[in-house]
RNA sequence: GCUGCUAUAGUGUAGACCGGCCAAUCAUGAGGGACUCUCACUCCCUCGACUGGGGUUCGAAUCCCCAUAGCAGCACCA
């Protein structure tokens, strides 16, 4: 059967799976439902202000931003900078601006550095219900017993010493590392990372920029705390922190709370670019890197700029989903996606990399007009007059015998010795298709405009068409090259991000 | 070392909870073709996977056990 017979056929006997047929089917993929979401969620990102978000971030935000806008609910962006040690003052305001470029849906916001008051409330609370107790012993001493699952002697301490402890640990009457409050969970525990854990501790520098204070909570415990009190339904992250949980869950049940539901996705590779923030702080220092957008590093920022749009970012990220296996994270398609967003839209122009002036004998003026996008002929032409004179690429005339400049005329090529003999060959399309003629990218000699496209593995240097120049900030097609964002036009200088083919 | 999680084509993903409709979905990619004055887009065709071994069962990608591999945690980081 043809398939035109095959469709007559269905169409006598199931006309409604015909109908199915040429329904196009949108493929935005559907993740597992969460438990106990019917009646709405409430999610949180909870970024470090350490640097700018990176490929990592955008997972864990994009997929809890995926779920608040399939339940309803509230997405609390909860910077915790508890640590002044890996806080960066600069950072507070490139996470808000990469948090905007994503485009989530945030509704409230808190800095846990505003809240140390709860904290210290709540961990007095804990003490005086027997949770905590406040260790003296040197961490690594300590170390030492808990893998033995032994007790340090500070665990013994009344609820009385340790409440003393603790607010003279508030006065100030310790240094950095003389102390720590310590959650009383289960020595035995089979699992070390779960034994008495840190909640508290001193930190004497740097100072935080933003408060005054040098007794800061550790994570287990102010996520905790903060989970509770802001209501937090629902936690997507990473199994790095399913350990944390567990610990975790000791507040919760020390306190009576009821813990949120949590999903542990797996760990996602990511090749090709750097993504450690004391990585790209050195590499920007030592001057390898322009900036935290550097084409080489994997920030958010980085890959704005080279004309990934935010869209595309979600798409591949709820595409990837919150499985728990190990991922590689794949360029490829998050470049597949950005081109779905990107093709229908990018202008395209002429880019001669690596150009080459030939003369073309007998060649008459001739004016080309090429489309703005072939799939839209509404948008016009871009106009391209040329005589005799034209740039080539290099790459795409060696060795070639006959080649087609795209819109212009056909050309014969002839090395003679050291000379390359370049001819006219007439206006015909079919006698390029006829002869298998490469058609090729051109510009007249005089009107191009400098062009640096800058690519992960080196520059390409060449001319562009001068409309270029209008297409600031847009992410256009140089044809036969790929798809690039134009970064800058100064001077008459285009210099252009690459994105992908 | 201790603890835990995971294992489907090159990559991502569905199916697994409730075994049969799975000779395993979709996307991406690769190869080929159509269209086209781009190596883009669109369309068509093809390629390519259930980690291994046992067990339960009439029947296993799906349940159980073992092995192997990968990953994570065992911070006074998040």
């Amino acid at each position: 059967m043809t398939p035109a017979e095959r469709k007559n056929r269905l169409e006598t006997i199931a006309p409604e799976l015909l109908a199915e047929l040429s329904e196009t089917h949108e493929h935005t993929r559907e993740l597992p439902a969460l438990e106990g979401a019917e009646n709405g969620v409430v999610m949180r990102f909870a970024p470090n202000p350490s640097g700018p978000l990176h490929l990592g971030h955008a997972r864990a935000s994009i997929l809890n931003d995926y779920y608040v806008r399939r339940y309803g609910g509230r997405y609390v962006l909860r910077i915790e900078d508890t640590d002044p040690r890996r806080v960066d003052p600069e950072a507070y305001d490139m996470v808000r601006e990469d948090i905007e470029w994503l485009g989530l849906g945030i509704t409230d916001i808190f800095y846990q550095s505003d809240r140390l008051d709860i904290y210290y409330d709540l961990c007095r609370k804990l003490i005086e219900l027997g949770g905590a107790y406040v260790c003296v012993c040197d961490s690594e001493r300590f170390r030492e017993l808990k893998l033995k699952g032994k007790a340090c002697p500070c665990r013994e301490q009344t609820v009385e010493e340790n409440l003393d402890l603790w607010q003279r640990m508030l006065d100030n009457e310790f240094y950095e590392g003389d102390v720590t409050v310590r959650v009383k969970t289960d020595l035995a525990h089979p699992d070390p990372a779960m034994r008495d854990y840190s909640a508290m501790r001193i930190v004497n520098s740097p100072l935080h920029p933003r408060v005054d204070a040098t007794v800061f909570p550790l994570m287990n415990f102010s996520v905790a705390v903060d989970d509770h009190l802001l209501g937090i339904t629902h936690v997507i992250r990473g199994k790095d922190h399913i350990a944390n949980t567990g610990r975790q869950r000791y507040i919760f049940d020390y306190f009576g709370w009821k813990p949120p539901v949590y999903r542990h996705y797996g760990r996602m590779g990511i090749s090709g670019v750097v993504l450690s923030t004391s990585g790209m702080r050195e590499g920007i220092r030592s001057g390898l890197y322009t900036g935290w957008d550097d084409v080489h590093l994997g920030t958010l920022r980085a890959i704005a700029r080279r004309g990934i749009e935010a869209e595309a970012v979600r798409n591949a990220m709820v595409d990837i989903g919150i499985g728990e296996t190990d991922i590689s994270f794949s360029w490829e398609n998050l470049y597949a996606k950005n081109k779905e967003i990107v093709d229908p839209k990018a202008n395209r122009y002429f880019f001669v990399p690596d150009p080459i002036e030939v003369t073309v004998e007998g060649a008459p003026r001739h004016e080309a007009h090429a489309a703005l996008h072939p799939n839209d002929p509404s948008r016009g032409v871009r106009t391209l007059v040329a005589g005799e004179r034209v740039l080539l690429p290099k790459a795409d005339i060696e060795g070639k015998s006959m080649v087609r400049l795209k819109d212009l005329y056909n050309i014969r090529l002839k090395q003679v010795g050291e000379v390359l003999e370049v001819s006219y060959a007439g206006e015909s399309l079919e006698d390029a298709r006829r002869e298998k003629a490469p058609i090729i990218q051109w510009l007249p000699v005089g009107t191009g405009l400098p062009c640096t496209v800058i690519r992960q593995d080196g520059d390409l240097a060449g001319l562009c068409e001068p409309l270029v120049a209008g297409e600031a900030d847009r992410v256009v097609q140089f044809e036969r090259i790929g798809f690039a964002r134009i970064d800058s036009v100064e001077d008459g200088r285009v210099t252009a991000y690459f994105a992908h083919r």
